[in-house]
DNA sequence: AGGTATGTCAACCATATGGTTGAATAATGT
DNA sequence: ACATTATTCAACCATATGGTTGACATACCT
């Protein structure tokens, strides 16, 4: 049930490929199928080499597995270091339902 | 009940801030309480103005708020944008779990 | 065999990061 | 008044990041 715990510098690489909106981007992208290379880069404007790194720092990251078939290489989602990811945060839900109970009762209070 | 949905410039800095080990350490210990910026400092093996450099990266995401006493800066932990960025997280969920099922089952199958 | 498409590698550039040391600012204690 | 404590600011350093361009290696198509 609960995620596989990544070692600190793994958590390291996982927090940091997810702090960039283009790699955010590329993997939204990716939860609607796996996608070549080319045609992951298309909709950006940045260069083909730009998205082929980026997608590098993803694989690092273990966020996404490629499958090479002849000349193109095929990349797919790999979603579970993300689980360690929100593991981590969700120790601080105590702390933000918190915050966001008593904004929400100020609100109430707000419309006597 | 969902948190308030930061922009993406907002959301690369709290995971940016995230992405470093000696920062979700401080985070873990503002957990315990709001401390002054010397004693969260000590358990580092690191200079004060490195830590206190790594505070105003937890700041500038929004993680930390900091009260002014008289030269005591108290730090407290500001937990609210970790909401959003478990928010972004828990929409992989079904990846995730769907991996962790099919990997349960196979340590099932195996025990046969 | 020759040309085209897919993708990486290598070098470069500007800026950011994570750390250091040393000096500056301001509040407290004696 | 003077020393001490709390903390930041400024400059520096090495390395990382996010992007570029140009060249290269393969695979596919005719």
């Amino acid at each position: 049930m609960n995620a596989p715990a990544l070692p600190d510098d793994r958590l390291d690489m996982v927090f940091q490929a997810l702090a960039n909106r283009t790699r955010r981007a590329l993997l939204r992208r990716l939860a609607k199928g796996a996608e070549k290379v080319t045609s992951l880069a298309e909709p950006f404007g940045m260069s083909l080499n730009a998205i082929s790194k980026h997608l590098q720092v993803l694989e690092a990251a273990g966020l996404v597995k490629r499958t090479v078939t002849g000349r193109v290489h095929t990349c797919a989602l790999e979603a579970t270091p993300m689980a360690t990811a929100e593991e981590w945060l969700s120790f601080y839900e105590e702390f933000w339902n918190q915050k966001l109970d008593s904004f929400a009762e100020f609100v109430e209070a707000e419309q006597e």
